[in-house]
DNA sequence: TTAATATTGTAACGTTCGGTACAAAAATAG
DNA sequence: CTATTTTTGTACCGAACGTTACAATATTAA
């Protein structure tokens, strides 16, 4: 028995999808309910009776983009293969993203961290969680990596971690800054030398 | 022999210093002209008739923020002082800018790499600009490091140097994005360890 | 002093902003 | 069927947007 009225014509998520890449193109302030209604093919009235402000939709994006991105992010922590071969393929993952996206460039992640997380708490909550899980999972696999013995020299896990979170977040940021393939390498080198010894 | 005419009763560089904390606050696309009128005292014929466009003041609050944050940071790193001393010195200079500054928290230079280096050739260039001379100073001082066997194991300085360059903007991101003072704490230790060893 | 020139503050320009009002449309319940 | 409920598209709201126009003002050159 479903509800009384005209129904939706459209799927909640697939419009969110669709925000999402707005938002992550433009960034907030950068993009307009209008362009939201064009790309979404719906109009003002649909648009704010489902989501009610612009706000509240770029935080529902956000938390989708959360969502998804963490899922990616830690199953390939967490694949087969070597601790190294993950965190290798961990980096070029990211660096895909940032050159040769169909999606848009970059992280929205961090562009939400860097716009809304000062304006908006729920958005710094977001954002925050997403940071706390993927570095569990990154303290996840250098325990792993420490444990057999494929990362030489007794470290602690959290600050391998600590290093090679905050690494791939400036990764990112340098990537799609200045779409400079040669430094990406370095970095990528550079990252995976400093754990996995010379 | 001054030029005829009404004088200007501002500074050009005052003012730019001034566009600058607003559009660090507040993004380019989150600032109005008004909000740059308000925050220099000019009217907007003045602020028109100087700088012509809001993109324009903008690339010259980028360029400058580029140009002070230049020095500051190669001061640092070419300081007195072990290279360790140094490197720790450098992050916890960009930690107080995150956690602690009476500017605006965060760094401009990131805040425009992600929101107008795509749109705007001529940010791009100051932004990859900014990275490639603070990279030169950073391989310089891993050259020093590895000359005088501070830093151990030969690894190249470029790999030291990029490793370093991306932490350190990572460490920003996750600052400015989280405010989470242990996180940092961690990071630095990840990042001086995988210099300097366990 | 007067002519020329540059800067100033203010008042607008047309456009777009986020959001609302509301009637037409489309479904279910009885 | 009719009554009720919900969504839809469109027209519109006042405010703010980046920018321009322009007369008043303040200076120098002659």
């Amino acid at each position: 028995m479903s509800k009384r009225g005209r129904p939706r014509d459209f799927e909640h998520t697939s419009i969110v999808d669709i925000a999402m890449k707005t938002f992550w193109t433009k960034g907030y302030e950068g993009c307009s309910t209008q362009d939201l209604c064009n790309d979404t093919g719906l109009g003002k009235g649909s648009l704010y009776n489902t989501f009610g402000s612009k706000q509240e939709l770029y935080k529902q994006a956000v938390e989708r983009y959360h969502e998804t991105g963490i899922k990616e992010q830690t199953a390939i922590l967490e694949s087969t293969g070597s601790v190294k071969e993950r965190l290798r393929y961990f980096l070029n993952w990211g660096m895909v993203e940032d050159f040769e996206s169909t999606s848009p460039k970059g992280c929205l992640l961090i562009n939400a961290g860097l716009e809304r997380a000062n304006e908006d708490p729920i958005v710094e909550g977001i954002v925050s969680r997403h940071i706390e899980l993927l570095k569990a999972a990154m303290e996840k696999i250098m325990e792993e990596g420490l444990r057999t013995g494929e990362i030489p020299r007794q470290r602690s896990a959290v600050d391998l971690a600590s290093l090679f979170l905050s690494s791939y977040y400036g990764f990112r940021v340098l990537n799609t800054s200045t779409q400079n393939r040669t430094l990406a390498e370095q970095i990528m080198n550079g990252t995976m030398e400093s754990i996995f010894g010379a």
